[in-house]
DNA sequence: GTAGGTGCTCTAGCCACTAGAGGTTCAAGA
DNA sequence: TCTTGAACCTCTAGTGGCTAGAGCACCTAC
């Protein structure tokens, strides 16, 4: 039986996180020790690294909740968790993109900097100017 | 003289998230007509046209803050807003190469269904499991 | 004059936590 | 066995950057 604070340890997920992943039904409750401490066994141990790894991998808690469920229904098919992991792919590809159009763009404006002439800066002006980029970026 | 509404149309900011940049005190309180609305005028547009550009550039309101504070004060010179402007296009770099390992990850997680094979689906297991992972990811 | 679009304030909610107050329990050393 | 301090408990409130809704007032065009 493991403590919260072993959890936590040994996950890498904050004492408080594991508290609040259970208020909100994502990890269910545990039993308790005479003294009302929180004790896991190993599912719980494996609910809550399975929960960890899938946030590392940008998944939002709704969708963790929709994986988990997968998991514990036995003969459901692989085909929705397959589309809940396209659609997280397909989100941080678009993301990826966007990012890098911001990336242009800072670098640009960077590159204006010739140093300190006072009220005219360049790079404040860029900031400030849509019509100065060179994509969208939004 | 402008409505918040006229506002929200030119600049793309949505009536309540000007209202919210007034509150936080990001944007200075226009002037009112005798019904109580707010009238801005160009200067007030120009601001709402600085935070929006810089939001979508991916700028924290506190940096915004603190960029518009620059851009207030003449004789200020050009190094704070250069230096404020290259860590934010280095936070943005570093989000772009976590993003990447995430895509990795996803892309490698996703060509192991080979569909509906009930409760061993690689796909959720691969989930759970970092140690299947062929990077660090975060 | 009236209809409906726009504006006002205020409160509460979103996500995914994080921080702090103020108390209880546990475990290791003397 | 006692003590100490780390770990645990619950509860409330705060974070960033908005968004939604209630319940009003106002403004403009017909």
């Amino acid at each position: 039986m493991y403590s919260i604070g072993t959890m936590s340890k040994t996950t890498g997920v904050k004492v408080p996180t594991i508290r609040y992943y259970e208020d909100i039904g994502l990890l269910s409750e545990p039993g308790r020790n005479a003294g009302n401490q929180r004790r896991y066994d190993q599912d719980g141990m494996d609910a809550l690294g399975f929960i960890k790894h899938a946030r590392d991998l940008g998944f939002a808690l709704d969708d963790i909740r929709a994986l988990m469920q997968l998991k514990g229904d036995l003969g459901t098919d692989c085909a929705e968790a397959d589309r809940i992991a396209a659609s997280q792919l397909a989100n941080v590809q678009t993301r990826i993109a966007k990012l890098q159009q911001l990336a242009d763009e800072l670098e640009r404006i960077s590159h204006l900097c010739d140093g300190g002439n006072g009220g005219q800066c360049r790079v404040l002006t860029a900031l400030g100017d849509h019509s100065q980029c060179t994509s969208t970026h939004d």
